[in-house]
DNA sequence: GCTGCTGGTCCATATTACGGACGGTGTGAC
DNA sequence: GTCACACCGTCCGTAATATGGACCAGCAGC
């Protein structure tokens, strides 16, 4: 018996379907947004009909939620998503209250420096700051979304949260990992090491010659919800320098939280 | 009879009933972002019924695009909408192309420089900067959104339009202009006065005492899009200041459009 | 304790959204 | 030229889904 694709996986009848279809549609073109998706894709990643996609995509095009390129029929987010996301803002300012740390790390070492944020089993790079050195290692888009876990900030996180909520994480980002190269048991190894050291620290596996380190955020109940992270190549990042940028992060990942302390929020 | 609130207002079957419910859901709280707003406001202000609103606002916290405070139970926009523009950003990198320009701005006049965008029927307010004189004029939010024709940079912008377009407006928005103190005629006046002079300059009709001069961009085909304003207290805006800002105003906005003409997307 | 106002929930109903099947368009092979 | 293929887009009968009237629950002010 094929299994009826009909009602609700679990069993609870929500009454939303089509707006969370909707949403995972919304998701699946920001994880594309570079290069914009097709229609076949989006059916086959989301696992929806062709048709209803289609129907769904006409409607969110229309809102202005989502663009359709004229010549290559690909689909991306639309200028209502940043209009929105404008207005949403001002509540998270996460990145105004860092922006002046970030500066200064950035010029103190000279590599690039990430702004990470939790975002359910996610992480999303929030911000960028470039650093002067002529290399560049841009390993993150802003905006960029991955399982936590995978990138050294988001390692950083996951490694600041509750022993149990690692291991629920894990074990639910489970399926997306190996995409990463990575298992639960080797995660949850480079989780036990960032815990001990203090920070996280590795080599991208996705990409060969970049080495990062992480240090997390953590709000007054002491959980980590966000992590600054600074990446360069390989040959700038000796045991003894990676050490430094480790302290030289906590002391403005403490100075931060201290701001976050005073009244602003999160 | 009291017209059944059924099927579909003009004749055609959507199929999207549900998807365009929740996005008129979404404008709505954004349109109360600072304030957040409450299910029956939400309920009486689009029309839907209390239970199909707390059902899709359920569905939508979920979802991460709304949040509810937990003690006043109001309705806000949630980070995922945030994290979603950031991803959408990129397309939209208006705000980056005239940063530049409106530094400049508010460094050379002293006052609060906006950047104002077509959205629609609407226009929305897409950065802005102050200047550096110790009375402030901040008459737009970043992230707020209003019919076409009200504010400055937002006349600036329907002035620009064709002709058949600037009335299609105005017609389309006529119900909601009574709101900001404005009617069709007034509003087609303005345009057309705009149109003569070569450049937006208003009272603000909303707030006394304070006056300010918009410029539009244009695209390549020459039909305003966005525009750049500057705000002040009325004595800072002799007839003389009015016509010197509008000029220079005209330098930066035809910078920018031959920036964006090069390459850059818009 | 009663009244008024709010947020939240239930569930029978019929409206809405679903998706199999088909038409249309553009591209590459020969 | 036309055949084949891959994809986008649309139609429409059907049944699953979203709807909304009715109801419950919490809370503030008489």
């Amino acid at each position: 018996m094929p299994k009826k694709a009909t009602s609700e996986e679990n069993g609870r009848l929500s009454g939303t379907q089509s707006i969370e279809r909707a949403l995972l549609l919304m998701r699946e073109i920001a994880a594309h947004n570079r290069t914009g998706s097709r229609l076949l894709d989006l059916a086959s990643r989301t696992g929806l009909q062709r048709p209803t996609v289609h129907r769904m995509l006409k409607c969110l095009t229309v809102q202005d939620m989502v663009l359709q390129d004229a010549d290559t029929h690909r689909y991306f987010l639309g200028p209502m998503v940043f209009e929105l996301g404008l207005t949403a803002a001002p509540r998270f300012n996460l990145r105004e209250i860092c922006h002046p740390a970030m500066t200064r790390i950035a010029e103190a070492t000279g590599d690039t420096v990430f702004l990470t944020q939790r975002s359910g089993l996610d992480s999303v790079c929030v911000d960028r700051q470039e650093g002067t050195f002529p290399i560049k290692t841009f390993t993150l888009e802003i905006g960029m979304r991955r399982p936590l876990g995978v990138g050294t900030g988001s390692l950083a996180i996951l490694s600041g949260l509750s022993e149990e909520e690692v291991k629920h994480v894990i074990v639910s980002n489970t399926p997306r990992l190996s995409e990463y190269g990575l298992t639960p048991t080797s995660l949850q190894a480079q989780v036990k090491r960032a815990q001990k050291l203090g920070y996280a620290v590795r080599e991208m596996p996705t990409l060969a010659g970049v080495r990062s380190v992480g240090q997390a955020l953590h709000n007054q109940s002491g959980i980590a919800f966000a992590a600054l992270s600074v990446s360069a190549i390989s040959s700038r990042m000796s045991e003894k320098r990676v050490a430094e940028l480790a302290a030289l992060l906590k002391n403005e990942t403490r100075f931060v939280e201290k701001q976050l302390a005073n009244g602003d929020r999160r």
